[in-house]
DNA sequence: GGAAAATTTGGTACCGGTAACGTAGACGTT
DNA sequence: AACGTCTACGTTACCGGTACCAAATTTTCC
C-alpha cells in the first residue's frame, strides 16, 4: 500500500521510505500492470480506439496521425481498427475493443450497424464520429459537410464551362463520405444543365493506379467528358498522367479535379483544383474533442472544420 | 462460474443451462471484460503493441497495413505507437504498451535505448523487430538488408556511367535503415571512382515536397550532379519535378533513383528507377511471425524479405 | 434396485492495484 | 499528565473472470 502511494506521487509517506521504494523497483525492474488499475474501477482506461477505413489512401493516415499525435500527448494510447470500408468489420472491432474498456472510440463516418449502435450508447464512453459532419451525432462530431463541398466543386466546374463531366471513384458504397461528396456533386451538375458520367473502380483503394485505369475506362465508355473530377488527389494524378499519356492536354482538352488537397500537389507543375480538407486538424480536432470528453470538460456536439476550395489551373474557364 | 463456462464454449453445461444464460447475456447486453481474464493471469491478451516512426511516410503505411490485417484476421489487436524518428519517445511508449500486458511487441528498426532493450528482455513476450534485417534480434527479425539495397542501387548508377552523383535524404540520424542504404550507396559510389554529394533536409517527413526543395538545395550548393538518389520515390518524384521545372531533362541531363518502388511509379510516364522493397508483405511477414510466436510455432530468428533492383528509365546509360 | 461412474452445477480463492479505514507514534496544547 | 491532532504506514476488501475442487444430479451397468 504504501509502495502504491509512493509511485502515485499521493502524499501520506516519508522520504527514506520513498527512496526504499524506488530502489526496489530499480532492482527489481518493476512495472506497474495497467490492466489491474483499470481492472479495479477506480480509473477508466488509457486506451482510445480509433477505426478508420484504410492505410492505402492518405488521407486517412493523416487524420489518424492528427489524432494519434494529441492523443499521444495526452497520455492516451490509439488502438487502431481498420473497417475495410464495411459496416461488418465495424461492428465486430467495437464488440473486441469494448471488452477492453477503451476510455473512449473514434470512429470514422456516421453510420454504423444497428447492433453497433446499441453497443456505442450503452457503453457509457465519449464516442467521436469523425470525417462526414453529423447535425445528430451518437454523442459528438467532427467533421465537414461532404456533400457541401462536392455542390462547391460542381457549381465552380460549371461556372467554368464544363458540361460533359465525369467522375471517377472508387467505390458506390451509399454510406461513405465519398459517395456524399458525389451526391453533392451530381446536384451542382443538374443544377448547372450539364450532364454527368459515373465510373466506379470497385474493390480497390483510392490511389493513384486506380485514378489511372478508372479514366480510361471511362474514356472508353465513349463518353466524350470535357472534364473529370475525382474522389481524391492521389486518383486525379493517376487519371491526369493518363490523359497526357493518351495526348490530350490538360486542361485544354480536358479539365481535372480532386479532392483532398494532398502533399503531391505541392510539387505538381500545374496546381490542381481541388479541395482543400484540413486532414490532420481533423484528426487533432477529434483527439481534442475526445480528450476533452474524458476530462469532463464542455464540449459542442458538433464541430465542423470547415473546407476551402482550390481554383488551381487544371480546371480552367472555357471559350 | 457455469455461466462463464458456457460463454468460453468450454463444455461442461447442458443445452438448457445454456439457453439460460444466453437469454441472459442477450436481455443485460453483457459485454465480457477481457480485461479481467488477462488480468487473472490465466491466458495471454490479444494485443500487440506495433510502433513505426511516423504515417506520413507511405512505406511505414503499407507496412503498418499488412501486420494490421493478418494480426485482425488471427484475432489480435493493433496498439499503435508513433515514435517520430527517437528513441526517447519508443522508449516511452514500450513502457507504457508493457504496462497494458501485450501479447507481444513489433518494432521498427533494431535500435533502442538501453532501458528500452532491458524492459524489452525482461519483459518475457514475444518481440518482432522489423524493417532493417538484423542478424542478432532481441528475439526475432523481421525486413531486408538495407545497406546491400544501398550498394546495388550505387553499384547499378556507377554501372550506368554516373560519377558526380547526390543524395537527397530527410535525416542524419545514424541509426535508420535510411541511414544504412546511404551507406552502401555510399561504398559503391567510392568503390566505383564516383563522387558523393549528400543533402539532408531535417526536421520533415520523406514526401514530396522535401524531394523537390532538397535537390533545389542540393542543386545550389554549386555541386555539379548527373544523378540524384532519393531517401524514397516520394521524394525522387518531388525532386524529378524540381529538375524538370528548371528545365533539365530526365533521364539526359539528370539521372533520378528513388527507393521503396511505392504506388505513384504505377503511373508516371517514365519508370522510376528505384529498388523495390515488398512492404505489404513484410508487415504480412512480421505479423505471421508474431502469430507464430504466440501460438508456440517454431519461427526463424532472421526472416529477409529482400528486395529487387527496378532499373527503370530515369537513370540510363551515359554515353 | 443400488452402487459406481459420468455429468452438471456451485463455492472458494486468486490475479495486482487501490479505496476506505484502522492504528501506532510524534508532537503540541492546556 | 491527559488529551487532541497530525503523519506514516498497515489491513482488509473489492473489481470480474476462471482454475480448482467439492457437491449435487443424472446416467450407466450389473
Amino acid at each position: 500500500m504504501t509502495a502504491s502511494r509512493v509511485l502515485r506521487n499521493e502524499g501520506g509517506y516519508s522520504e527514506p521510505t520513498r527512496a526504499k521504494v524506488m530502489a526496489q523497483v530499480d532492482a527489481l525492474g518493476y512495472l506497474p500492470n495497467r490492466l489491474a488499475t483499470v481492472f479495479a474501477g477506480d480509473r477508466p482506461s488509457t486506451f482510445v480506439g480509433v477505426s478508420i477505413p484504410d492505410l492505402g489512401n492518405e488521407v486517412f493516415t493523416q487524420v489518424l496521425e492528427g489524432i494519434d499525435h494529441k492523443l499521444a500527448s495526452r497520455g492516451y494510447q490509439t488502438v487502431l481498427g481498420l473497417t475495410q470500408h464495411t459496416l461488418e468489420q465495424e461492428e465486430a472491432w467495437i464488440e473486441t475493443v469494448l471488452s477492453w474498456q477503451p476510455a473512449g472510440l473514434i470512429l470514422t463516418g456516421r453510420s454504423h450497424s444497428p447492433r453497433a449502435q446499441s453497443m456505442l450508447r450503452s457503453a457509457g464512453i465519449p464516442i467521436v464520429e469523425i470525417w462526414d459532419l453529423n447535425s445528430s451525432p451518437i454523442d459528438v462530431s467532427v467533421g465537414l459537410a461532404h456533400f457541401d463541398s462536392g455542390y462547391e466543386m460542381g457549381r465552380h466546374l460549371v461556372s467554368l464551362g464544363y458540361r460533359r463531366i465525369g467522375y471517377v471513384g472508387t467505390s458506390h458504397d451509399v454510406a461513405n463520405a465519398a459517395s456524399r461528396r458525389l451526391e453533392g456533386f451530381t446536384k451542382a451538375v443538374q443544377d448547372g444543365g450539364g450532364d454527368l458520367t459515373r465510373q466506379f473502380c470497385l474493390h480497390d483503394t483510392a490511389t493513384f493506379y486506380p485514378g489511372y485505369y478508372g479514366t480510361e475506362q471511362l474514356l472508353a465508355m465513349g463518353a466524350r467528358v470535357d472534364c473529370i473530377f475525382y474522389q481524391n488527389d492521389s486518383m486525379a494524378f493517376g487519371g491526369m498522367q493518363y490523359c497526357r499519356r493518351i495526348g490530350q492536354s490538360v486542361p485544354d482538352d480536358i479539365g481535372i479535379a480532386g479532392w483532398g488537397d494532398m502533399p503531391i500537389s505541392s510539387v505538381l507543375d500545374a496546381r490542381l483544383t481541388t479541395i482543400h480538407a484540413p486532414h490532420l486538424k481533423l484528426g487533432q480536432a477529434a483527439a481534442e474533442a475526445m480528450a476533452a470528453r474524458l476530462g469532463d470538460e464542455p464540449v459542442a456536439r458538433c464541430i465542423d472544420v470547415g473546407f476551402r476550395l482550390v481554383p488551381g489551373n487544371t480546371a480552367m474557364s472555357r471559350p
